[in-house]
DNA sequence: GCCAAACTGTATCGCTTGATAGCATTTTAC
DNA sequence: GTAAAATGCTATCAAGCGATACAGTTTGGC
């Protein structure tokens, strides 16, 4: 072992060159693995995907597992860019009136965010099919994305649900799990549902409609 | 090639003794393939989980793939066994009455089985995973899947939700995708939906507990 | 310039996979 | 009973897999 470890290389100030090169290989992972599965996708297919050999997979995650596990650590931090904001701005709101108008309003802004997260954006649909392998049958990545993913934002979700009122809080939960996973027909099952409805993606106003859907479900939580 | 093709087997007046044996493999190969997708299952982990040896993947079913399609034929046929009563009587409420409160009430008969298909039932572990992987990555069973399953099922709830009032017919097709898809929350990502509740399962009051929330979801379709 | 560390490439190993050849055994028809 | 078809088993193949030994090349600090 006279290179080093390869595994935790962050805060090397010099030798930028190979940050690329771990960032396409990342690219391509997840890529691979939303597609495939851990076992579908081959590292031959995801080096020369990125344009590198094999051993670099090695060299910068320690293997197909480190790599896994990379990408499960970058889904979790690419959700949480385009979350946090909006979340910020929900609990602003909650602050200042807990008033079931202001909740339903709130929960329109996560609701936005987390469709555009799921729906909107080409790279959802690697997201989605890695998140939702991983959930299906939990493996190393699932405690990862439970924790950091999955638990708060059923949480908040539900939190909110409460606040708009007319359900227990058992029912805000129950309902907090369905409304979330009902992004999940554009998300994990979006080939079906574009297939269906004709479309070839979920642009501007086609995503206004889905959105105009949940808006009207989030409204009708308040009877 | 002395002996037959092996393939298309159906009709055979005698010789019932390979049938067992070809159950055998279809329910192991349920199991695999939902647990790990195509590639994920081996052609020895099926064998062995059904009792036989290698070569009667081949004398059954012609090889890997022809198992996978077979797999997916018979999730069409349970999915069927399942859904035709509820199918027939909903329609039959509708013929007499298309009142929006007879749409309710129908739309309810039919999610609950649907809901008892997807969520109850243990075999309908292996079910959602099969199916989803097939939906999440369109391969040769797509086809199968989506016509006999998906497209009929949206179809036939969303004509429901449209006479149940208030949405137009592209709302109301919206409407049903989310609905359906909603029910992943304890198909797919049934281990997240559990692991948040602390649920070890959905028997007969929580599966209760979630017919409640949808059943409220549709009674809210009238407002 | 020069050395060490960071990166890249070639070649290959050991293993598992799906498939099948070839033969033994069981079942059915007559 | 007996022949033929159906079914089952052992052994093995070729291909693809993840991993890595090892050497070459580039990069940055001094």
């Amino acid at each position: 072992m006279s290179r080093s470890e390869g595994q935790a290389r962050e805060a090397a100030s010099g030798y930028r060159k190979g940050e690329a090169a771990r960032a396409r290989i990342l690219e391509a992972a997840l890529a691979a693995f939303g597609a495939g599965g851990f076992k579908g996708a081959t590292t031959r297919q995801i080096a020369d995907e990125a344009g590198v050999n094999l051993p670099a997979l090695k060299y910068y995650f320690g293997g197909k597992e480190g790599l896994y596990l990379a990408c499960a650590e970058e889904i979790v931090e690419r959700y949480r860019a385009r979350m946090v904001a909006p979340i910020l701005q929900a609990q602003a709101m909650l602050e200042a009136r807990e008033a079931p108008e202001t909740a339903r309003q709130a929960l329109k802004i996560v609701f936005r965010a987390l469709a555009g997260q799921m729906v909107e954006t080409r790279e959802a649909e690697a997201w989605a099919g890695f998140v939702l392998r991983e959930i299906a049958e939990p493996g190393p990545a699932f405690a990862i994305l439970y924790e950091q993913v999955w638990q708060p934002g059923v949480n908040i979700v539900g939190y909110m649900i409460g606040l708009a009122g007319g359900l227990s809080a058992g029912a805000a939960q129950m309902e907090a799990l369905l409304m979330i996973s009902s992004l999940s027909a554009f998300g994990a099952a979006r080939p079906v549902s574009l297939k269906y409805l004709g479309w070839d993606d979920v642009s501007g106003e086609r995503f206004e409609r889905v959105m105009g859907n949940l808006e009207r479900r989030i409204d009708e939580l308040g009877s």
